[in-house]
DNA sequence: CAGTGAGCGAGCTTCCGCTTGACTT
């Protein structure tokens, strides 16, 4: 038995019919190795080690950690054991970077004993295959090269800059070469549209009539210069931007008017010119991975993922009633538009028999983008004689679409030209002194060619035939019905969908057709981007996070990166430069006399210099700049130091587009307004408030402006609570608290209920304890409360487990806690955790000494935690932000800890 | 940006690209 190993399942299974009974095909399941995710995936021999939680060794060479996934665990098991019973092992993954890497860490952890070689084909038919079995090579060590260089690239990209995110934003959130970007584009999108100013202009429409027929014409010139279009405007000014020498006309709704009424009262009107022409339009090539996602976008509404899924469908296949299942699609993560001998030739069948030969134009097409690698097809029907129809009563509703989509673009793809005749016709007047000159056009397909598989089909519009001189006017062959003013106005730039984001990203080269959509999903996931319908904006986490990185890391965000870095992966895959050489330069530096930074010293000299971000909206009439921050809860929007009345959140929906000054001077106003309230407590005639404060939404019994007297009654609301949904009844509930639900048995003390910092809580005399998680509080007995309260208080505190005594020579105190987190040893100062499966009571001085001296070492360097951003008061001076650095002990890379690295 | 009641050692979070898992009441 030979044993065949390619990526995918199903691939394998079609596999193992062509090459017979001799041959075992079975799947990779793609790779089946990566870098170690976080720490408790690191090999326990690294664990120590600096660079562990980046599992590549940036001081020797770039060595990386290579830790096999959980999810291949098995499948590996069965491959080892196949590798055993095999003859020869022929490696047949996908013919590009990531493909030979598969092969390169298959031939790491399988080390088959038997013989090895490496296979590759492009197309899945019986002669391809046994094609490519009969022409072997070697794993291209060089390629692996390439693709671990891309590998670790991105891991210290991700896990360098991610943090930095932490420190200076919030924690949790990420930055990668392809996320980035992605969100960048949208933050720019969504900016192009915040400064967009519209510009109206003016034009004139007349209606015409002749054979019985109406058509429109538009005024295009006025003495030779021509009326300016929306093209002519400048987004960002609103003004006409054209160059000093073209001759151009602006009208406004008066002038329009005015050429209309000269028009109309200048008949007779005269053709001047009769222009037809022929032209051709060509097809479409077929779908790529990016191209089927914005179609099935367009036309179905279906997002990226959910394409995907149903496409993933398709190319596993659906049971056709012959018991087994067949593919109905190619593979659907591809970037190459090739399509295979066969399918060509089955097209040409196809449509020679749906449309007859003249509509059949053969075509290759070959891929534009220089990024591509090519390893698959382009999407496309397997048998294309499998009409969409013929499907119909196997499919689901979406499924069908999308067969319908692939197998209708594949089709039109090998049909031929259509032929299309347009006409222009130009009608001159004399409006008022001006020489006015309307312009008709109209287009006839000819010949429909692809066309017939559009569909929608294009519009046609037919005009009379007309020729030069002709009259137009009252009782001539030509009829002028109205002549009247047209305003319009320019649009701002339109929102990414979805799938026009993912198109834009393959057009930049960014992202591979494998991670499209989970990119996409994953800015929505760490909410720097919302959907808005099918569009997407920014959020304002999304475009502080972009302000800092495009502020600090600039050429890490380009839009270059990545075209860049291409470059250099294809030249280690060439052989013409040395990988570590690259990931050094890029991690470390280069030479100090270039100033070529490297990503880590970078990062250090960065660090200091990055504030919390403010994303800048305006500056008032008075001269107050206006900000957008970043609160706990939500963003809110401040003018100029902040305080009470200069501070506002901003109402979920209002994007950064439509924050304009003016919009934001609205929202302050309209906020010291919220005072108006809810309405009246009947109980003490005070107004009730709902405010949204720096911890999340509350409301306000009574007192609220002057800040003087007494402090107002004010009660938390649960988080996320949509603040217009509070009403005074639901506000009274919540100030009632805390409330009182009786009286303790034996302290003879009151047992109340509240919202507390840490939720809701129930509490009696000093003693306090939290509600169970989702428990409301306004379910909450006093049985209930008193059973809480007799409940131990939870002890997540720490427990002396054992003395040790003090160090040797010193009078510091060396102590064995069990702690929330495990077992600890601690000299009062330093803490540190054992290592697990060790048992605290057996813990030496010795060891606990060690202990505390490596986890001292790995204490926090650098600046230190910086205060919270509304921890300042007003009163406190507002520089703070520099960073202070602690004379913290020199921190030298110890001696003592070396390992021996190979 | 308001305000109420605990406590302690934190360690973790994160990247991009390949692929589909699926043991039971």
């Amino acid at each position: 038995m030979k044993l065949v190993i390619v990526e995918s399942p199903a691939k394998a299974q079609t596999i193992g019919k062509f090459l017979g009974p001799n041959y075992k095909v079975v799947a990779s399941y793609g790779h089946i190795r990566d870098l170690p995710k976080s720490a408790d995936e690191v090999p326990e021999e690294y664990k120590s080690e600096p660079w562990a939680r980046l599992a590549v060794d940036v001081d020797h060479g770039f060595r990386a950690v290579y830790v096999v996934q959980k999810e291949s665990k098995k499948n590996l098991a069965e491959l080892k054991k196949l590798c055993k019973e095999a003859e020869e092992v022929i490696l047949a993954t996908d013919e590009d970077r990531e493909g030979e890497s598969i092969s390169w860490h298959l031939l790491e952890v399988l080390k088959p004993k038997v013989p090895v070689s490496r296979i590759a084909f492009h197309e899945i038919t019986k002669t391809a295959i046994e094609q490519a079995v009969a022409s072997p090579r070697q794993v291209n060590d060089q390629l692996v090269r390439a693709q671990e260089t891309r590998r670790i690239l991105d891991r210290l990209f991700g896990y360098e800059l991610s943090p930095v995110l932490w420190k200076r934003v919030r924690t949790g959130l990420s930055a990668g070469r392809v996320q980035s970007v992605a969100v960048r584009l949208v933050v720019e999108r969504e900016e192009d549209r915040r400064a967009f100013h519209r510009a109206e202009y003016w034009d004139v429409e007349a209606t015409l009539a002749a054979d019985g027929k109406e058509f429109g014409a538009d005024l295009v010139s006025l003495d030779d210069k021509r009326v300016a279009e929306g093209k002519d405007f400048d987004a960002a000014t609103g003004l006409l931007k054209v160059s000093a020498e073209e001759r151009v006309v602006w009208l406004d709704s008066d002038s329009a008017g005015e050429v209309a009424r000269a028009s109309l009262a200048a008949v007779p009107w005269r053709v001047s010119t009769v222009d037809q022409k022929e032209t051709r339009q060509r097809p479409q090539p077929p779908f790529i991975t990016s191209t089927l996602q914005q179609a099935a976008s367009s036309a179905c509404g279906f997002s990226p993922r959910r394409t995907m899924e149903i496409a993933q469908r398709l190319y596993e296949g659906v049971d056709l009633g012959e018991g087994e299942r067949e593919g109905l699609i190619t593979y659907m993560r591809t970037d190459s538009v090739v399509l295979s001998e066969r399918a060509l030739a089955e097209a040409g069948e196809v449509i020679s028999n749906l449309f007859g030969e003249r509509y059949h134009t053969r075509r290759q097409y070959t891929t534009k983008s220089r990024m591509a690698q090519e390893a698959h097809e382009a999407i496309r029907p397997t048998h294309l004689a499998r009409t969409p129809e013929s499907l119909a009563r196997y499919l689901n509703p979406d499924e069908l679409k999308l067969y319908r989509l692939v197998w209708n673009r594949a089709i039109a793809s090998q049909m031929s030209d259509a032929e299309l005749q347009k006409t222009t016709i130009d009608f001159e007047a004399n409006a008022a002194g001006q020489r006015a000159l309307y312009r008709a056009s109209g287009m006839v397909i000819t010949f429909a060619g692809f066309l017939r598989m559009q569909e929608s089909q294009q519009k046609e519009a037919q005009l009379p035939a007309l020729t030069p001189g002709m009259p137009v006017g009252p009782g001539q062959p030509v009829a002028l019905k109205t002549v009247e003013p047209a305003g319009h106005e320019t649009q701002p730039p339109a929102r990414y969908t979805e799938a026009s984001l993912v198109r834009r990203l393959e057009e930049e080269g960014i992202g591979r057709p494998s991670t499209y959509a989970p990119t996409i999903s994953i800015i929505q996931l760490r909410g720097y981007v919302e959907r808005v319908g099918q569009a997407l904006a920014p959020s304002y986490l999304g475009i502080a996070v972009t302000i800092l990185l495009r502020g600090h890391f600039a050429e890490y965000v380009d839009l270059g990166f990545t075209a860049q870095m291409e470059e250099v992966l294809d030249e280690i895959a060439e052989g013409t430069r040395e990988w570590a050489d690259f990931l050094t330069r890029f991690y470390h530096g280069g030479l100090e006399s270039t100033g070529e930074k490297g990503l880590k010293p970078r990062i250090a000299a960065e660090l200091g210099n990055i504030e919390y971000p403010a994303i800048p909206v305006g500056t008032t009439p008075e001269g107050q700049t206006l900000i957008v921050r970043l609160g706990r809860s939500a963003p809110f929007l401040q003018r100029g130091e902040g305080g009470e009345g200069n501070v506002v959140s901003i109402p979920k929906g209002l994007f950064y587009d439509e924050l304009l000054v003016e919009k934001a001077l609205g929202l302050l106003e309209a906020s010291s307004k919220a005072a108006e309230g809810l309405g009246v407590d009947p109980k003490t005639d005070l107004p009730v408030y709902a405010f949204v404060g720096p911890y999340g939404p509350y409301v306000q019994l009574g007192g609220n402006g002057d800040g003087k007297g007494p402090k107002p009654k004010r009660a938390s609301l649960p988080k996320g609570t949509v603040i217009e949904s509070v009403t005074l009844a639901v506000a009274l509930n919540y100030l009632s608290m805390p409330r009182v639900l009786g009286e303790h048995p034996e302290k003879a003390k009151p047992v109340v209920v509240n919202i507390g910092r840490f939720g809701p809580y129930v509490g009696c005399d000093g003693e306090f304890r939290s509600l169970e998680k989702g428990e409301s509080v306004f379910g909450v007995t006093l049985e209930r409360a008193m059973a809480l309260l007799n409940q131990p208080k939870p002890s997540g505190a720490k427990k002396l487990v054992k003395n040790l005594g003090n160090a040797p020579g010193t009078e510091t105190a060396i102590d064995v806690y069990e702690g929330r987190y495990g077992p600890y040893v601690t000299d009062g100062k330093v803490n540190a955790t054992l290592p697990k499966l060790s048992d605290p009571m057996q813990v030496t001085m010795e060891e606990a000494l060690a202990l505390i001296a490596i986890a001292a070492e790995k204490k926090p360097s650098g600046p230190k935690r910086r205060s919270a951003p509304f921890k300042k008061t007003a009163a406190a001076p507002k520089k703070k932000a520099a960073v202070k650095k602690k004379p913290a002990a020199t921190k030298k890379k110890p001696a003592a800890k070396k390992k021996p690295s190979a």
